[in-house]
RNA sequence: GCCUCGGUAGCUCAGUUGGAUAGAGCAACUGCCUUCUAAGCAGUAGGUCAUGGGUUCGAAUCCCGUCCGGGGUACCA
């Protein structure tokens, strides 16, 4: 049991006997001692002043008194106003360490086959243009929400749907044709996203040459959009592959391919991966047989030019198109076909999908469509929605070109990482290939952890100039400690010091103290960041954890000490910080390296 | 207009279900590499938690108003 649960038990048995009165566990507010203040918890007890009846100062004193004779662990205790500070054993925290130690699984909750199975949607590409920025706060996030789980002993489905139909798709095939003269990924030596997202600006630059031209000619900008002839070659191409029009179909296989294995390698180099991955061109038009279903069983209806729409006025919310006056399918139908075959695919108890807070209004109709439509997981999807990417220079706009490509933006930050090393003259000793392999390492743990630190819900700040940072409170800043403590362990393996968790030794330090206490909250931290969704409360254990363990190495030789015992505590400590790190960093998808 | 999310140091962000004197990093300034890795450590400085009210033993946190900003708002995805 934790800590703070067994605090919390006694609690409420003390004031049963006390003041005879029923309180609930919740109502127990247990929280770590402030760093000033003799103690490791404490508990308030202003909420127990009505049950008392007694000055906050009496009636901590009692309840301490009653805690320190019936709890084991609890050795002593001191009273500030209403604040009930409790002195925990030493030896309490002393286990928590060789468990630390010698469970390599601490923390974590195993998966057993009657396991929850938590589908998680992320990534979800247009098929016509390369990852950016804000794919990768949404790749990070949704790799790392997966892992977070499995962590909390659920079973996971990672899966990705890619939108690879449709007109945007059809913009750059039309570009391609028009002003492409065959170029190709083999020929070019470009990367196939990068060179069909080219292809997609082309597009754009000629459409509102086009429309230019026509608004000069007197033509309204709202008809312009509609004439330009470059739309309508789009929307032909769109409406031919609906017909399977053969060379329409083989195109876009083509350049599809081509950006599929594009996205291969920035997704092997961001490091996420996808357990099933669905294709709209595959889910569209099992939505738009349910969309029918739904228009027989009357819960949706049908307007004069034949568009149909479903009326949520009665949720609150307005009116929806569902297909278009053309019979062509819309977002939405596309959402409820995948939903259906995903539950069909898999017995799903939680469904998530990561996608950004510009869609929170669609996926709030998305569950009332569901639920509508006599799906009873509707309602229980959860939209995991984080906040947007912000440059200094404002919005990113792929189609003007005010992105932050993804595969620049690693390269980029492998190359500050590679030329600081040099710098700083590390490394020296490891082969290029080792070298190389660790400033990718160290390039993608800074820009993970920069992502992911923050709260995902609110919108965040990229400034490509000043981001990319390895000090402070950094990804490179753990990874470097990590580094130091496995060099530790390996020059202690050098000098053969075997190293036995159980040792005790006479008294703890406030440091060695704080990082045996700190160490002690990782698994409810793994806990609170699976309820919350949020990978940033464990960047976060982590940053502080490593912080600790830095000042408590340069303030404790580890290596230096006569007293074996003292050199062998450390020693665990040490190791215990750095599998703590590890495995926390690692549901951020940030590994560690051995050396740096 | 309506809906929704936000506003904490110069900048980027933390801040436990309302708790003790609001914390980090960056940038600035001071020290510290002959000693287990200085991508580090120690220190100085920097705050009317947008703003006005309310709730209570106690508010950055909860409620209401105002200001500022992001996003959404019927045939884009």
């Amino acid at each position: 049991m934790r800590i703070e649960e067994m605090i919390q038990n006694a609690t409420v048995e003390a004031i049963q006997t006390l003041y005879n009165t029923e309180v609930g566990i919740d109502q127990v507010q247990v929280q770590n001692t402030r760093k000033d203040f003799v103690g490791d918890v404490t508990i308030v007890v202003f909420p127990f002043l009505r049950y008392s009846k007694k000055s906050p100062e009496l009636t901590a004193e009692e309840l301490g008194t009653y805690l320190q004779d019936n709890v084991s662990i609890i050795e002593d205790f001191n009273v500030i106003k209403g604040f009930l500070n409790l002195v925990i054993d030493e030896d309490y925290w002393l286990g928590i360490l060789s468990e630390v130690y010698s469970d390599d699984t601490f923390g974590t909750t195993p998966v057993t086959d009657d396991s929850e199975l938590m589908m998680v949607e992320y990534s979800s590409p247009n098929t016509n243009k390369p990852l950016h920025l804000g794919h990768i706060r949404n790749n990070l996030l949704g790799f790392s929400i997966a892992e977070i789980a499995k962590a909390n002993g659920k079973k996971v489905v990672k899966t990705n749907i890619v939108n690879d139909r449709g007109i945007h798709i059809c913009k750059s095939m039309y570009a391609w044709q028009q002003w492409g003269n065959g170029k190709n990924p083999e020929e070019s030596g470009m990367k196939g996203d990068h060179l069909v997202g080219e292809f997609y600006v082309e597009f754009d630059k000629h459409y509102k040459a086009e429309i230019a031209e026509l608004v000069e000619k007197g033509v309204s900008k709202e008809e312009a959009e509609n004439q330009a002839p470059s739309i309508i070659a789009a929307r032909e191409l769109l409406r031919k592959w609906e017909a399977k029009d053969a060379e329409t179909v083989e195109l876009w296989k083509t350049m599809n391919g081509w950006v599929y294995e594009g996205f291969d390698v920035t997704y092997k180099n961001l490091g996420v991966d996808f357990d099933k991955i669905y294709y709209e061109s595959d889910t569209y038009l099992v939505g738009k047989e349910e969309v029918l279903r739904g228009l027989e069983e009357g819960v949706f209806y049908r307007k004069e030019d034949s568009s149909v729409w479903a009326d949520l006025s009665n949720e609150g919310l307005d009116q929806k198109i569902l297909l278009r006056s053309d019979g062509t399918s819309v977002y939405m139908t596309q959402d409820i076909g995948t939903a259906k075959m995903r539950f069909n695919d898999y017995s799903i108890d939680k469904m998530v999908y990561v996608v950004g807070n510009e869609q929170n209004y669609h996926f709030q109709v998305l569950a009332i469509l569901l639920d509508k439509l006599g799906f009873e997981w509707g309602k229980d999807l959860y939209h995991f929605s984080y906040g947007m990417v912000e440059l200094p220079s404002g919005k990113m706009k792929s189609r003007e070109g005010t992105v932050v490509d993804a595969d620049d933006l690693m390269d980029a930050m492998t190359e500050v990482a590679r030329n600081m090393s040099k710098e700083l003259g590390k490394l020296e000793s490891l082969s290029g290939d080792e070298a190389e392999q660790t400033f990718r390492m160290i390039a993608l743990g800074a820009l993970k952890y920069f992502i992911l630190k923050v709260d995902p819900r609110k919108n965040m700040m990229f400034n490509p100039e000043e981001s990319i940072d390895f000090n402070g409170n950094t990804g490179p800043f753990i990874q470097y400690t990590y580094a130091r403590i496995q060099s530790v362990l390996r020059k202690a393996e050098e000098k053969q010091v075997e190293i036995n968790p159980q040792i005790k030794v006479a008294e703890l330090s406030e440091k060695e103290k704080e990082l045996l206490k700190r160490l002690s909250l990782y698994p409810s931290v793994v806990k609170e960041a699976g309820d919350n969704y949020s990978p940033a409360v464990i960047a976060n254990y982590c940053y502080e954890l490593v912080k600790e363990f830095n000042q408590f190495y340069h303030d404790h030789s580890i290596l230096g000490v006569d007293d074996l015992d003292v050199m062998n505590f450390r020693l665990v400590i040490a190791s215990a910080v750095g599998k703590v790190v590890k495995s926390g960093m690692a549901l951020l998808g940030v590994e560690m390296p051995e050396r740096m």
